[in-house]
DNA sequence: TATTGTTATACTCTATAACTATA
DNA sequence: TATAGTTATAGAGTATAACAATA
């Protein structure tokens, strides 16, 4: 079992552990992970049908399902590109946002125990560290 | 935005990074980020339909249909509990095992780019913020 | 009565295939 | 022809409710 072997399973269980949470906070309001996801990328952006589903890993077949659902409970809204008339963008809608705005504040409170008994020096050495792990494609 | 934010944050990032690698992992092998982690957990014992319900954060009904198709493809196996006729324990077949093994070295191998940047030292303290991250519940 | 598990039902999630519209 | 997106279909994942068996 080599330290890189550890780190692995560190991180495993880790995705594991906060996909619980993520997963949890999203239900209670009805979303599942992907529209939790869906929602998170599309706070600070706009994008298109085909990006989306490339960016999460699905089909753009799956991405419009999603899209049809969450524009049906008025989450974000969909538009068509006026240089590109195949192109449709999705953006969100202010319940969308206000949505994304609260449950990210409830997965840091959600999350709190577990970043508590980490000192500063401790945070700023795990933050720098995952971020070296995230460089990486 | 505190220290403690940006570890929510980069946490959140690797969980989405970390799963979409291991639901890719799964999906070539026709298994679902769920089965695949009941798959992880059954690796090294054995346990009750409501205890791994319980454990992976699913209804026990939900847990009950995916042994009966994981069971039908002979991953793993029933037993009645002989002190308790209600408790059904499940636990792996030697191909379920044999596919977990698999892909255990699947997600090392495909995790290695993303640990290989880092020398002995940060991987051993990545271990270590890791585990005292997992360790609180 | 309480616990363990299964089944029926009804969603969502997902990919494949077939389609429309635009380039 | 190629690209962007939608829809139809089918199977997996999920929870709720109702149920059977055991304690």
């Amino acid at each position: 079992m080599t330290a890189a072997d550890d780190v692995v399973d560190a991180l495993v269980r880790t995705t594991f552990e906060v996909a619980r949470v993520l997963t949890r906070i999203g239900g209670e309001h009805d979303l599942s992970l992907t529209q939790l996801r869906v929602l998170g990328i599309l706070r600070d952006r706009r994008a298109r049908v085909t990006d989306l589903a490339a960016y999460l890993g699905l089909d753009k077949s799956t991405m419009s399902t999603l899209i049809v659902r969450a524009q049906r409970r008025g989450l974000l809204t969909r538009g068509k590109n006026p240089d590109d008339g195949r192109v449709v963008e999705v953006y969100m809608t202010p319940a969308g946002l206000e949505l994304a705005k609260r449950m990210e504040d409830e997965v840091r409170r959600a999350l709190a125990p577990r970043t508590g008994p980490l000192d500063q020096e401790q945070l700023d050495q795990l933050a720098k560290l995952l971020e070296l792990v995230l460089a990486r494609p």
